[in-house]
DNA sequence: TGAATAGTGTCTTTCAGACATTATCTC
DNA sequence: GAGATAATGTCTGAAAGACACTATTCA
């Protein structure tokens, strides 16, 4: 029970407590060829100088945390119009950063097509790293270390992405404009980690109202290999699924 | 795209930035006489002096986010041993706070049979308040204007609390260590603010593997107007749902 | 033509919702 | 015994998973 007169003062004049700082961290996954990849920095200057880290940093005066985001993974690559981005949580353990207190606001953003990055201001190299080199998916290598606890947030990312495919029509915000059904369940086997039956699949995702529009169109061409030319959908107007693609019970990586 | 120098400086010298503050706060929920009530204090200091809010306050140096948010509900309210707490993210509107600028961590904390609140420190006045009142659920009067955006907060709490309620064994959290499945079953009703069928629900409760545990054992008393005695039950290993108990579509407040 | 991909039809099992029935208990 | 509450059984429709089959397209 803390004393009244501090918690008084603490109200008028927080500089009498301890300084903290606060920043955003930003998990940022898209697909490329297939493989679902997130977006890390390698640190240029200490702390975990270079470590590989979460894009982020300081949160500016007057600045909203989402924006704050926007405009950190903005200095890495070149961001579209069309992305999804909603708060992951905040991380704030007394000893996530050696250097003082610091509260991070993490955030979760998807999109499609997003291109190579380019070095930041502070970090030495930036690059889009496949989710199996990181731990997620099965086998590959051993994950390397992140500074931080940005393995734990790129974790809750990734989970949170995860967990969303099931009732929202999340899968979306990696596909371009339009897209085809087979496009649509790549995005579900690859972030699952399991394989899908196309066929149930393709009836499943049309039986749910909103999830996709059928634009009437097709591919201009058919698979590489052979094969029909596949119809081409654009993202509805739901955002929750009813019912859910709900993951198969027991796998996962 | 910021100086590199700056953000240079940034990195070793925060007190560059505009001072920033973080506290928590708390979104209490518990049952009370059937009833799902908020923890609500009226703030006895400006800003919004006066009004009602969440419990919550400034987080202390080398203090973890959660334990910050479990020791100012416990300024509050005698806390048992075992509530569920998680974290429903962080609030940052460079405009939240007349003072300064402060970023809030919140918190959902659940528990059973919480008792009545004693006023904080600086609360002139701390009371469970029904969710109906608050402008949750069915009717009820205008709800009354919160402090900050606390009304932005208790409606993600709320909506988390119910929304977890489909998929995971949250419900237990509300009621004590042994239950009935129509105690069971109010909780349901009572956050969903629908009727839900008590053959079904039952049937389906027992179903989900590891959500209840049967004791083998009977209510002292039947139901007040006569009634059967039901089976008591306790909580059981598992935390998240297969299948999951789904709202009725279309419905809810 | 053959292999590969896209899409449709059908059957079985599981589960949710509606309703009927049985088992107790209080008054 | 009447009414109320708890618990179980049965039927129907929706949805998931498995599988067979048709429709195209590239090499």
């Amino acid at each position: 029970m803390p004393d009244p007169e501090e918690t008084f003062l603490a109200e008028y004049d927080p500089a009498a407590f301890p300084p903290v700082a606060v920043t955003v961290d930003v998990v940022a996954l898209t697909m490329r060829e297939g493989v679902p990849v997130a977006l890390l920095i390698r640190r240029g200057v200490p702390p975990f100088q270079g470590a590989w880290a979460l894009p982020g940093g300081f949160v500016h005066a007057d600045e909203d945390l989402a924006t704050a985001a926007l405009r950190e993974l903005g200095e890495e690559t070149r961001l579209p119009s069309d992305v999804h981005i909603e708060q992951l949580g905040g991380y704030g353990s007394p000893t996530r950063d050696p250097r003082m207190r610091v509260v991070s606001i993490a955030y979760l953003l998807l999109a499609a097509d997003l291109p190579d990055p380019r070095p930041g201001t502070d970090a030495a190299e930036a690059a889009w790293v496949p989710l199996r080199e990181l731990g997620f998916g099965t086998g590959g290598p051993t994950p390397r270390p992140l500074a931080f606890d940005h393995a734990a947030i790129l974790a809750d990312g990734v989970e949170r992405a995860r967990s969303k495919l099931e009732y929202t029509a999340l899968a979306t915000a990696f596909l371009p404009a339009e897209f085809t059904m087979a496009g649509l369940r790549e995005v579900y086997e690859a972030l699952w980690n399991v394989p899908l039956h196309a066929a149930n699949f393709h009836r499943k995702v049309l039986s749910v109202p909103g999830f996709v529009v059928d634009t009437g169109r097709l591919t201009a061409q058919g698979g590489g290999r052979g094969g029909r030319r596949a119809r081409l959908y654009r993202a509805g107007d739901a955002t929750s699924l009813h019912p859910a693609l709900l993951r198969p019970a027991g796998e996962e990586s």
